[in-house]
RNA sequence: GGCCUCGUAGUUCAAUGGAUAGAAUAGAAGUUUCCUAAACUUUAGAUACAGGUUCGAUCCCUGUCGAGGCUACCA
């Protein structure tokens, strides 16, 4: 897990690293480089000439972006060199930055401050920037390549509705895929539904007992509900017929494996494996409700897949490979029949993959799904979402398939993810402790309609577009809520609190972009102007520093696209976003757009809040979030 | 017991080994004849503890304390 992270992480290190010696072109690094790279570059080429004894390689050079207090925009660290050159900081940032400028047309200026060069970009060359780009719906991605991988996540069990933490694992796939395809990969979007086990069993046994007939037609309720109600009802059954037992003198791990109702369960198990029409039947219109529900909360949350797998087609396969792996040698059988993999040569213990009793684990169904996944669509990697509670089981599932010998092994991901807490701790369905993803949903709209309605902003809607803005606000704010903080930390959510609108929220940036559409309104200008609306635009005038602080954010959003990619990491493009839009709102703040000093400025600015609106867009329509034109 | 995460302002989150540790929110003080004040500006406030490596440590190493997860013939 932590180590394919970071067999991952250095191979991508490494691609840079002759990258960046192959670009010996001196002085002329690629246009299609980041600025922050095209320094670099810059930087390592100079100090290559200048000190030719040195031996020094581009890993040395480190470029950051300045801070605020001093001049300047980006800043390079020169006490790596101090060292090995002998020589004052100062001195060395005065030769460096003196050579710099004079073979770069890319700095005005810099300066020395301790052991920092701040070098300072010249204004001009953002007017090639801005009309390069700002109108390009693309901006941001990166060429198509034939890297095909899969995103298993949401892989619900189907035997209560989804809850809030769920909501973390969806938002998470759905927006990690569109990442990864903004990186030019082929995506497949995959959700292998858990259908098939003793806890649907327990859901089927307690609407047998209680249920009476009930449907979602007959009671109304969203089917996944409805039988997640029932698995509650097992649940309390099944913990007063202990409780009876053991009151009776019973011991109470006895207690726990002799009460009725999980014999019921289980004896259910055993003959839906066998096959049993009737229970088959049973099973198949529950699911059907289930499915019903996820689809209603799936087609709401905004996210879909491109395939499905089930547990109860897979798993056979799974015992299948098994099976043959036991012939290999592979595995070994116990006495009661008990089919087991010995890991304990790798540090870990030894692990069951079937049962005495020949019936199949959770394990046994993920190496066949494993396998079919690669088969489909012969994949490069296999990314799993799933919480980090299951670390240790994936960890095994890669070795297992390792081990197997299958070609799916070496594709094979986990992207962990902390869980969500409540300020009790964590949820549990069976006690009922949950935050429903459904109910959550209608309370973030609620909040938003309040929130919209209190702040006197419903003018000049029809009730269908406001129905629209509640909704876009309302689960903007969800999803950026679970987005927003990095997937392998846990977070604790206090439902007594509600989720923000204001501040570090998606309702920020959502209202940033409504600003500028009002202003393209004003403007009679599209959010996508065509070129020629800038066709006169010439530069003479230097930029403001509020100018200049917009521009070099947005012209990082490559890099920051393709860091949230390389770490599977959605809360790069939150922080990123909501940077934008605060350097927007000063930007907004103190400079007038549609009354600018003069035709040039207006241009320029126009050009700046078109690419912020794009950018803005570009970047929370990969997480799912809507940015509204009015708000 | 063993293995794995994680401890940063009151709270929720940032910070490829780099400058005086940044935001948001809650607190205090301001801004609207001007493109949407769901905004902007100012202000106060934090690296659990002890060592070590380094020119430089929130980050790497060791130990202590604290929180969580895993260690099922559950999924």
């Amino acid at each position: 897990m932590a180590s394919a992270g970071a067999d991952e992480l250095s191979t991508i290190a490494r691609v840079h690293a002759t990258y960046f010696c192959a670009a010996r072109n001196l002085f002329s690094p690629p246009k299609s480089m980041t600025l922050s790279a095209q320094i670099k570059c810059l930087s390592t080429d100079a100090l290559q000439v200048l000190f030719p004894d040195a031996a020094l390689d581009s890993s040395q050079v480190t470029v950051n972006l300045t801070k605020p207090e001093f001049s300047g925009h980006y800043t390079v660290v020169l006490f790596p060199f101090v060292k090995a050159l002998r020589m004052k900081p100062a001195d060395l940032g005065k030769q460096l930055g003196d050579y710099l400028l004079a073979h770069s047309t890319l700095f005005s200026a810099f300066e020395t401050v301790s052991g920092f060069l701040n070098l300072t970009i010249q204004d001009a060359y953002w007017p090639g920037f801005l009309l390069n780009n700002f109108n390009n719906t693309q901006y941001g991605e990166a060429p198509k390549q034939d890297y095909r991988v899969m995103l298993e996540y949401s892989s619900p069990n189907t035997n209560k509705p989804l809850h809030f933490g769920h909501l973390r694992n969806n938002f998470l796939g759905f927006a990690v895929s569109n990442i990864l395809k903004a990186q030019g990969q082929q995506v497949v979007m995959a959700n292998l539904v858990n259908d098939r086990g003793i806890h649907i069993c327990k859901s089927m046994v307690a609407w047998q007992q209680y249920g009476q007939g009930a449907t979602p037609e007959s009671t109304g309720q969203k089917g996944d509900h409805l039988v997640g109600d029932y698995y509650v009802r097992f649940n309390d059954a099944y913990k007063a017929e202990v409780a009876a037992l053991v009151a009776a003198g019973k011991d109470q791990a006895l207690a726990e494996k002799e009460a009725p109702i999980m014999q019921a369960a289980q004896d259910l198990l055993r003959q839906w494996e066998a096959g049993n029409t009737e229970v088959r039947k049973l099973w198949e219109m529950m699911n059907g409700w289930v499915y019903q529900g996820f689809n209603k909360s799936y087609q709401r949350l905004g996210i879909h897949f491109d395939k499905y797998y089930y547990e109860s087609d897979t798993y056979l396969l799974g015992k299948k490979i098994v099976e043959s792996g036991l012939k290999n040698g592979v595995l070994f059988q116990k006495e009661d029949g008990s089919v087991w993999i010995d890991l304990t040569a790798d540090g870990l213990d030894q692990k069951l993959l079937l049962r005495g009793d020949g019936t199949s684990v959770y394990m046994t169904q993920d190496i066949g799904t494993a396998r079919l996944k690669y088969e489909d669509y012969k994949l490069n990697q296999s990314i799993y979402v799933i919480a980090d509670e299951q670390n240790y089981h994936m960890q095994v599932l890669k070795l297992i398939m390792q081990k197997l010998n299958e070609p799916a092994a070496a594709g094979i991901y986990h992207l962990s993810y902390g869980m969500v807490e409540l300020p009790t701790g964590r949820m549990k369905s069976r006690e009922g402790t949950v935050v429903d993803a459904d109910d959550m949903m209608d309370e973030m709209i609620r909040l938003a309609q309040e929130q919209t309605v209190a702040a006197g902003k419903t003018e000049g809607f029809s009730q269908t577009e406001l129905d629209t803005l509640y909704e876009t606000i309302g689960l903007g704010a969800l999803k950026f809520y679970l987005l927003r903080v990095e997937p392998k930390k846990k977070m604790i959510f206090d439902p007594k609190e509600s989720i923000d609108l204001h501040g570090y929220t998606a309702t920020f940036i959502q209202y940033a972009h409504a600003r500028i559409c009002s202003i393209l309104r004003r403007e009679n200008l599209p959010l996508l102007p065509d070129r020629s609306h800038f066709q006169n635009f010439t530069h003479t005038q230097s930029l403001s520093k509020g100018e200049a602080a917009l521009l070099i954010l947005l012209e990082q959003y490559p890099a920051m696209m393709a860091t949230a990619a390389l770490e599977y990491n959605p809360s790069v493009l939150c922080n990123f976003a909501f940077t934008v839009a605060q350097s927007f709102n000063s930007f907004y703040d103190d400079h007038s757009i549609t009354k600018a000093e003069n035709e040039e400025k207006k241009l320029l600015r126009l050009m700046m809040i078109i690419l912020t609106a794009q950018v803005l867009r570009h970047s929370m329509n990969l997480l799912g979030i809507r940015l509204p034109e009015k708000m």
